[in-house]
DNA sequence: CTTGTCGTGTTATCATACAACCCTGATTGA
DNA sequence: TCAATCAGGGTTGTATGATAACACGACAAG
């Protein structure tokens, strides 16, 4: 078998930590909105780190919209609705219910997504796509390649939406999603389920193509929950055994209310 | 007349010009990911500050995900799929069909949040509604107490889907049409449109409590197309005449398509 | 009460030095 | 010939000190 290293886990960079302590005071609530952070020079004594360490970490605080900073007067704690990034870091995403969370949240932009792109797209997205399937094709199923050309598909559909925002959010949103099946670890692969996901696109292409919104919302309804279960979530129609009934249930109604139309 | 002064716009850090500097670079394709970037002393050199300010753009960089540096190494461009934040800058918030766009995102969330809310609302959720509806009530149209409260509802009906992301999305992109309505300018309010407002607001909650999921995505969609016209957005049913009637009816299609159910 | 000045504290920037680390190439030993 | 070792230079990470720009309050002068 093949070695599986875990990344090294070098101790982060000082300002990352810095940064981070600094998040924390502030997402529990000990730092409020509004609050002075100390001085600099006390954070740095306080850190037991230089001056410049502690630069860089309010630099990034300060580009992440959670405090602001003034020459003269000091740092101060910025209301959390000013966050001009949206993040998601990587310790909730490791998280058991993260995973069914993001699975979810995509569910909600991808169905409506097509929906919108088969109303809306143009020759060339359909060429994307159709691109981005030859690119599936080929590729062996799960390989790097295979993983490229399936976002690729995805982004070229919601590309087709002519709404810059539904790819940006939705390739930031599926990235997150492959990161904590990452987390989650191993899921068994083979070549019938090659050949179903290509199928599944396939079929979402095709009403995309024939600009049919609700059959592209379907088809993408359909895809999504083959992938739940692949992936092994419940509310996969192919899923064998539901852990929870209630929670499938639940899940199931979910992303059926999503194809409604 | 009151005095109407620009925020005076100070020139943003140093590290910042250069950050956003690199960054253009990156976005413009002339560095590509993998490519490692000039030594700090050379970027210093090149952009006439210090090593220090270099730095502090750089540990920006990387915390946003669009570089990873490596000690004794150098600095390199990461994939674009790496970037761990989703960001919209000022510059593009500013353009006018940016505020279009991010209101139709708005809306492809709002309306399955709404469907997903009414089938998972807990007691709790259903009073945090209530109290932003009452908020709404004793603050007058427009007023911040008014918006932040206007807000809270919409987080609250987003909570209730039990995912947080779901919030957190919505509340992000909300701010980011906030923002872009604010960088549009002038918009006349009446009290006619706060009742009109209030109504919509009570017939999403009235569905939601009866656990009613179309309705509730019916409701929201209405509150949606009207608020879209109190705006001034092309696609609210209200909307005197439509400038473009080509786009009208596509922004229509697509606000109606969410509601189909 | 208003205005101007000054001193203190803070952030922003600069400059320099050293430590930790990577890469390369020469040297050494078998 | 080949592999291991080691020295050197280059790069990032961190520390330290100094200076400029700025905010704010105290205080005196009018």
């Amino acid at each position: 078998m093949t070695l599986k290293l875990d990344k090294v886990n070098r101790g982060p960079h000082l300002s990352t930590l810095v940064a981070s302590s600094i998040s924390r005071e502030i997402a529990q609530g000990r730092l409020k909105p509004g609050d002075q952070l100390p001085t600099e020079q006390a954070l740095a004594t306080t850190f037991g780190v230089s001056r410049n360490v502690v630069r860089e970490a309010i630099a990034r605080l300060r580009s992440e919209g959670r405090i602001w900073s003034q020459q003269g007067r000091g740092a101060f704690v910025a209301d959390a609705a000013n966050a001009t990034v949206l993040t998601i870091d990587y310790e909730t995403l490791q998280r058991a219910d993260s995973f069914r969370n993001l699975f979810e949240l995509r569910g909600v932009l991808e169905v409506q997504i097509a929906a919108l792109a088969a109303s809306r797209r143009s020759d060339a997205d359909i060429a994307a796509m159709e691109q981005a399937l030859d690119g599936m094709r080929t590729a062996p199923y799960g390989s790097v390649a295979w993983l490229k050309n399936d976002l690729g598909f995805h982004r070229a559909v919601a590309e087709a939406t002519q709404n810059p925002y539904m790819g940006q959010f939705l390739v930031f949103v599926s990235e997150r999603v492959r990161e904590s099946i990452l987390a989650a670890g191993n899921q068994q692969k083979s070549d019938d389920m090659a050949r179903t996901t290509l199928g599944e696109h396939e079929r979402i292409l095709a009403a995309i193509k024939a600009g049919d919104a609700k059959g592209a919302s379907a088809a993408m309804t359909r895809h999504l929950a083959g992938a739940a279960s692949r992936v092994g979530l419940p509310g996969g129609e192919a899923s064998a055994k539901p852990a929870s009934p209630a929670r499938h249930s639940r899940l199931r109604k979910a992303v059926r209310g999503q194809a409604a139309g």
